[in-house]
Parts: structure tokens; C-alpha cells; sequence
DNA sequence: TTGAAAGCGCTAACAT
DNA sequence: ATGTTAGCGCTTTCAA
């Protein structure tokens, strides 16, 4: 590792002139010729600066503590790392992920991040809920991933539910299902009421029949079972909305058992929660797709704009996608859009205004 | 934060006394009455090193470097983390994470953890294969995790999939099974071959047939469904190791069709590959899970080893479980052995000898 | 316009 | 047995 002090023998400069012009603090303070003869050297030397000794005078070290629950138990985890790295290596930041289970070692891992000096701090949950930001992080520069801080103690990315929920029904209904039901979870979430609400807009705005009975809540097995059995008897919908895709092979089952297509008779949406249903599935089920990586990438960007605000905030990616039509959208994944809250920069550029929390 | 000043002007003693007895090097060279002062305060004070300042003379920080590819697109990423971060805390190490994609962008990301001075390195793969340690890591302490290195250039934690297979089929005969089959991917992969390897080795261990025409390489949808639906007519095994959960699925249907029941007349074991089969299929069919967790977590014990030799190794946990009989195994998840490699002190108390690689 | 010097928190060689 | 000093790589006054 090629330092300052290096540079500076080899230009025949002090280190502190390296310094002012490698951070670029240099117009009208270093002569030009100077300048360009550092930068010169520090090119070819390969030099990179040290964060550790850097952080000691600025404390600022360019890492993001990355505070996970359930990481172990999901599928997402990795899909919302990715996208925090991503958008944290663009600025040239690196990630500190821990996992907790929320107990007494949060408290420790959070103190062991602060010992290391992060910049900020990502909060992230494996499924859409509201949280209470920890303690010690209340002082900190944060941002909470996937989940709503529910006291609005700091920004929040999470998936917008209702836009699930009404995407997914107008995709059916553009795709020409006149009677859609909705395959709901018993599990009390905020994504269950959401989405549903969402579903039921969509109806309600295309005169389509909305009544309770195309509703269903269900669980897992033979519960689930048996509500889809009944549902195809007694509404006999052209379009189901599953709450996720682990609940449509109810459907699969229910509609086989009927001699009906899936695809032709019967049109389908889930949210997908495990690619596998969709991989072996295919075509006829179309999925949507939590917005995984988009939150942990633009949850960075939040935080590093809060950590850094004289920067200019880098651009904002398309957030939603148009959906396909149904019979060319066999086992598409679809990505949904984002609710951002808690910004009034990214609020700007946001998402339909769309719901509730 | 508290610092060592802080104490020895409290104590009143000088820094460099503080730090002695701070790191446990003051047998005989402070007097026992001071450095019990010094760790009263110390511990009153709530004092903790700050690690970037210690780098700065040590070049230990005590952070790890875990680099991952395919971290997006796989649901295990989180459990390899997981378990790598627990073995981590374990010993006051933290994880630095990034993921990559395998081109230029990885030896960019080498270069970043090494500029933060990271101890040392683990290189995990989404899926088992074989790897080369890429060209900048090579003269790091590194651990491969979920691949093994073709050059044995540093130790690799894989699962052991030869005993996967052999695990599976002996789980499946000792419940009764007489005609076992397997129902393999087409795809070219370690994994195939040597679960495959375990299958055949366990049925002629049993006396059982194993003839060719009760193994099938499937890819999915239609083909896979047509090699199910022939197995079944042509064999009517009663019991299938599937490559995967994800194949298993066109078990379920062929079965269905024939009005056969699984679990009484036919049983399955599948390597998971996704919850969500489990979940909605239990319980008839038993899952083999990977040891994703545990692969994350013995690969740090291993760097951990290899970086810092004179600590005592920790105690090994039990690495294989019994497989219940399937009559009461419903859905269970069953872990199985690993595989380590490079490490004589680990080979000591490893997984019977098994196989292959 | 440049450099010397101090100091961030800590460790380690060298004096007492 | 304890303190003094130097220095890790860098930033930041403050002088020159």
C-alpha cells in the first residue's frame, strides 16, 4: 500500500500539499504545475488513500453499518444486500452488514458498528412491517429498509402494498378477467390489508363486482385447500390475485381438478415469494416482485444523502414498470414500485401517491 | 467514545500503561495494585478499543472480507451469512461484505476490502462448484465457502453431496423403499455427479436394483413432466431421491394422476431448494436442507485458524443428524455433513470419510 | 503558495 | 515497574 508520504519524497513536495491536492482542496492554494505533478505520481504509484488513518482525523471511515433481522430464515436478504452495495459502491462506500435477532445483541452489535466508526446506518427487515428504530440508533444517520419506522424517526423504503395490490388486479382486468378474486393470508400484515385495498380500487374504479365472497384469507394446506375448492365453485373467477405465489398452487390444484386451464380459463397474479413456484410454473402464473434490490439500493442513496448533502444527488431510476399483458407475460417478474418516505428530495421524484401508512 | 487518555488521566498513570494492561500484557511488568485500578476504570468508564486506531499500528482490524457472487439471485446468501457472522461475533470480528460479479468489478472490490485492511478473506459461492481463488487473493488468508477450490490454493467448506445422496437414499430404504429411484437435473453440475454417486452407492450397499432406468436427469416443465409421468409407469418406484424440491413437484402430479398417495405408497426426499415446497407440500415429503448456515459458519472458524494459530481452536458441533424415519419425518428438515477441506486440525473431527473431490 | 508541526487513538521500542 | 518517545497515514491549523 503506496501512502502520501511517499508521494511526497518522489514529487519532492510535503505530504500536506499531497494532501490539499489529492482531496482537491487545492484551486489557488497549490501551483498548478505542482499540482499536476502530484496527481501525476499518485496515478502512477497506484495510490489509494487509507480509510482507517483518514477516518481517525475525520472520523469518517466510508462504511455503512448494515443491520439485518431474519436474514437467516428469508430469500431476500441477499437480493436487498446486493442492491445497498451496489448503490454504496457507486459513492465509494462499503458495507458492515450484521444480523440480529433484535435481542440483547443488537443493542451489542449496533455499539460494535459505532466502535468501527460507520457513517450511518441501514435497518433492514425480510418482510414489510412497522418498526421502532432501536434506541441507539435514534441519534444516528439512518434509514429503515423494507419495513415503515413507525414514529417517523427516519426515512423508510418499503414496498407500496396498495400499488401491488392494484397493479396486479388491472393487469387481470386489462388481460380481460371481468370477475377477479383475491387469495389473501390470515397472518396479520400490513402488506395483506394493503395490497387488498389496493385490489379493491382497481375493481371499484373499473365497475367491476367487488363483493366479500370473491375474497378469501387463507393459510397454509388443507385450509388454504379447501377455501380455493369453494371459491372456484362458488364464484367461478377468470382471475385470481394471490397475496403471493405460495398460495396459488391451491389454484393449480383446485382449477386441475376442474379440467380448467390456467392461463386460458383462469388468469393469475401472485407476488412472488419463492422464484421456485414461478421457475416450475411457468408460464401460466404471472408474478410480481417485491422490489427487493431497489430498496436496498435507493436506501443507501437516502442515507448517504443525508450523510452527505452537498453532494448532487444522482438520478432517479424508472420505479415502475408497465405490466405485460397476460398472455405474453407467462412468468415475467415484475418490478413494483417503491413507496419513499421521509425525504422530500426523493419524495419529489416519487411514486404515485397511492396509500395509506 | 472513551479513550485510553482518558483512563490514564483518571488513573493517573501514563497511555502507555493503560494499554499494557488493557491487551493483558501487564503480568509482571505493572504492579498488580495499578492494574487493577486501571481495568476499574476502564470497566466504570465503559471504555472499548476503537479498532481503526489500533489498524493503524497492528494492520489487524478485525474485520473480515466475505465475497460473494450470486448473492441476488439465490435465497441462501443470508443463511452463509448468518452463520459466518455468528462465528464472527464469536470472537469480536465483524463482516465486510460485498458481492460481486466475477469481472473487473471483483478485483475492484478486492482491492477495497484490502485497503480496509480487512484479516482476511472469505470467497462463497451461491451454488457448489469448483473454483479458482481469484489472482489477488491468492497471498491473503482465505477460506472458499459453498465451492471448493480446483488448486487447494487455501481450504474450501462444501457440502458433502456424496453423502447427500447416499444420506437420502439410506433415509428412504430404511423406511421400507425397495425400488428407489432418482430423479437428477440435466444441468452440469458437481453436485449432480456426486449425489448421484451417493444414490447408487447406498442402493448396492442395500443389495437393491439400481439399474440406469431408475435414475432420471430432468430439466423442467414438459420434459420434466414427461420423464416423471414415464419413471412412474415403467418403474412404479416407491421411493424417489430428488436432485432437488423443485423437481419433486412433478412427482406430486404424476402421483396424483395415478391416484397414488404420497407417503403411503410412495415417498420422497428432496434436497431444498426452496422453503416454499415444504411448506405447501408437508408432510409427506422430506427435505434435505444444505448446510448454508453452518457453511458460513465453519468457514470462519477456519480463517480464524489460520489467522490467528495460537488461540485454542473452539469446540466442533455435531455436523450430521439422524435422519428419522419417515414416518414421523414429515417435512423435517434434516442438516447434512460438510465437507471441509485444507484443514488437518478440522479433518480430525470431520464428517466420515466420504467421497470424491 | 508551500511546509512544519500537531494530533486523531493506539502500540511498541526504549528509557528510566 | 512505569513513563517517554516515536510513529502508523492522514488532515488541519499555523507559519513562513
Amino acid at each position: 500500500m503506496i501512502t502520501m508520504k511517499q508521494i511526497a519524497e518522489r514529487t519532492g513536495v510535503s505530504v500536506s500539499t499531497v494532501s490539499l491536492v489529492l482531496n482537491g482542496r487545492d484551486k489557488g492554494r497549490v501551483k498548478s504545475e505542482i499540482a499536476r505533478k502530484v496527481r501525476n505520481t499518485a496515478k502512477t504509484l497506484g495510490y489509494r488513500p487509507n480509510p482507517m488513518a483518514r477516518s481517525l482525523r475525520t472520523s469518517k471511515t466510508g462504511m455503512l453499518g448494515f443491520i439485518s433481522q431474519e436474514v437467516a430464515t428469508t430469500p431476500y436478504a441477499g437480493a436487498i444486500i446486493q442492491g445497498a452495495q451496489d448503490a454504496a459502491a457507486e459513492r465509494g462506500y462499503v458495507l458492515l452488514t450484521v444480523s440480529t435477532d433484535g435481542g440483547v445483541r443488537e443493542a451489542e452489535q449496533i455499539q460494535a458498528l459505532k466502535r468501527y466508526g460507520v457513517d450511518g446506518f441501514l435497518f433492514a427487515k425480510m418482510y414489510d412491517q412497522d418498526v421502532d428504530l432501536p434506541q441507539a440508533l435514534r441519534s444516528c444517520p439512518a434509514v429503515v429498509v423494507n419495513a415503515v419506522e413507525r414514529a417517523d424517526r427516519c426515512p423508510s423504503i418499503a414496498p407500496d402494498e396498495f400499488l401491488i395490490g392494484y397493479d396486479a388486479t388491472r393487469h387481470l382486468i386489462e388481460s380481460g378477467c371481468r370477475r377477479v378474486a383475491y387469495l389473501g393470508t390470515t397472518q396479520d400484515l400490513p402488506a395483506q390489508e394493503d395490497r387488498m385495498r389496493g385490489y379493491q380500487a382497481a375493481l371499484k374504479e373499473a365497475g367491476l363486482p367487488a363483493g366479500q365472497s370473491l375474497i378469501r384469507l387463507v393459510g397454509f394446506n388443507q385450509d388454504a385447500m379447501d377455501q380455493a375448492n369453494d371459491l372456484m365453485d362458488d364464484q367461478h373467477p377468470d382471475g385470481v390475485f394471490c397475496f403471493n405465489d405460495s398460495r396459488s398452487i391451491y389454484l393449480y390444484q383446485a382449477a386441475a381438478a376442474r379440467h380448467l386451464s390456467i392461463g386460458r380459463d383462469l388468469n393469475l397474479v401472485g407476488v412472488d415469494n419463492h422464484q421456485v413456484i414461478a421457475e416450475t410454473m411457468a408460464p401460466p402464473l404471472s408474478t410480481i416482485e417485491l422490489p427487493h434490490y431497489e430498496m436496498g439500493f435507493w436506501a443507501v442513496r437516502r442515507l448517504l444523502a443525508q450523510i452527505n448533502p452537498r453532494r448532487v444527488a444522482l438520478p432517479l431510476p424508472e420505479t415502475r414498470a408497465v405490466l405485460p399483458p397476460l398472455d405474453q407475460a407467462g412468468g415475467v417478474r415484475i418490478h413494483c414500485a417503491l413507496i419513499r418516505k421521509g425525504s422530500t428530495r426523493l419524495d419529489a421524484a416519487s411514486a404515485p401517491a397511492s396509500t395509506s401508512r
